[in-house]
DNA sequence: GTCTGTTTGAAACATACGTTTGAAGCACAT
DNA sequence: ATGTGCTTCAAACGTATGTTTCAAACAGAC
């Protein structure tokens, strides 16, 4: 079977069990046996377990950023000039993620709950894997929530980035167990994309809120330090 | 010196050593090297490593959850009456964080971003204990919530809630990676007060944001499923 | 001092991990 | 058929982990 589907098979196992358990509980042996291939196909491929994380995340972070960029310049073609709006942005990009051709039916959330944990657990190695290789999509949006938002100082800018990253990735990355709560609470039933488009508006309302530093009760303002 | 401050030596080695590097990628023998106690000092005092997490939690978590009874209290004789309002809800939360007692100049986001892998690292007995440990004071502030946005319904109100968490347990438990990517990007400095400070207004812009589902560009309204 | 219950210490235990090895299996060109 | 290059396989390697063991050290009561 051509260059055997080895390698794909340890990825899409690989890929789900690091959205399950994260990367250090995750062993070689849970892998393969997952995957249903020899133990030492894995070192045999990647070379070693980092390489093999650098491999689950390559494989959908390329497509992904290259899906992103059409999306940019097809937005920036529309707004011929003008820097497009926040809305716009966000929506760019959360389309781009809904839109990625999925492996399964679990495709979308495993991809978020990866970035998630890409940026949750320190692991060293990847986040230097990630900044080398997809530095360009990554400041390409930077730069265009900064010219949506230029009523904004950089630090608040910074931190409101970081608000939004994190209200997405943990969001997305427990989505599943947040359905099912959901579900069993109200008997409501949410599909990934509906979640999207509740969190766009939250993380735009957010990110123009009135200057961050104006407390809103002086005595319960907290002393700066 | 009494019943011996092994005990305290371990805890306050493993919080630190936690909060630095997540609980897996954290063996006893680095939290026993650092505490300058015997390996099997962490098996006779605590039981296993399990345990030793947990009693890392319940140090600092028990106080917490008491002063924050105090705050909601005090919060709701303010208001007699009167449901209290989404901001002063939040700013009781985080000052009652802030103001905890802390062990050293690190305490504060060392709570936090322990805080935050507790929800991260999906380890089962962690989040078993929390929730049988401390359901109250959360389910309290999960009334609060919901009397302090009457406007929202049910679903976008418990949507909107986990975009909260997220935002706040994501940012937290990464603060100090945040907060040096920062220094060197800006040169800037950053109390973690500070960054409370600019995620209450984040939030509760967030949660008061118009009606989740009107898309805002029909052409870019993502269809549904 | 002597006894008693608790705490510490060095060493070992069993297990799990990532990685390496070298033989076997296989497809395919010659 | 034979040789060649890639892939699989079972087994082992070395190291690190959480836990247990049991003797030594210690503190306080008598």
């Amino acid at each position: 079977m051509a260059q055997s589907d080895t390698v794909d098979r340890i990825l899409d196992a690989a890929e789900e069990l690091f959205a399950e358990r994260g990367f250090s509980e995750t062993s070689l042996r849970m892998i393969t046996s997952k995957a249903k291939v020899n133990l030492a196909a894995v070192n045999y491929h990647f070379g070693s377990k980092n390489a093999l994380i650098h491999a689950v995340f390559g494989r959908f972070l390329t497509p992904f950023s290259a899906t992103l960029e059409k999306a940019f310049d097809e937005l920036e073609v529309r707004c011929d000039g003008k820097p497009p709006t926040l809305n716009q942005t966000l929506w760019v990009l959360t389309e781009s993620a809904v839109r990625m051709p999925q492996r399964n039916e679990k495709g979308i959330s495993i991809f978020m709950r990866l970035l998630g944990l890409a940026y949750t657990q320190s692991q060293g190695h990847l986040r230097k894997f990630l900044e080398q290789e997809y530095s360009e999509p990554f400041s390409r949006f930077m730069r265009l929530l900064k010219e949506a938002t230029p009523q904004l100082s950089a630090v608040d800018r910074y931190w409101r980035i970081q608000f939004m990253l994190g209200a997405t990735a943990f969001t997305m990355s427990s989505s599943d167990a947040l359905q099912d709560i959901l579900r069993n609470k109200l008997g409501v039933d949410t599909t990934v994309q509906e979640i999207a488009a509740r969190l766009v508006p939250f993380l735009a309302a957010g990110m123009q809120a009135q200057d961050a530093l104006l407390a809103p009760r002086a005595e319960s303002k907290i002393p700066v330090a």
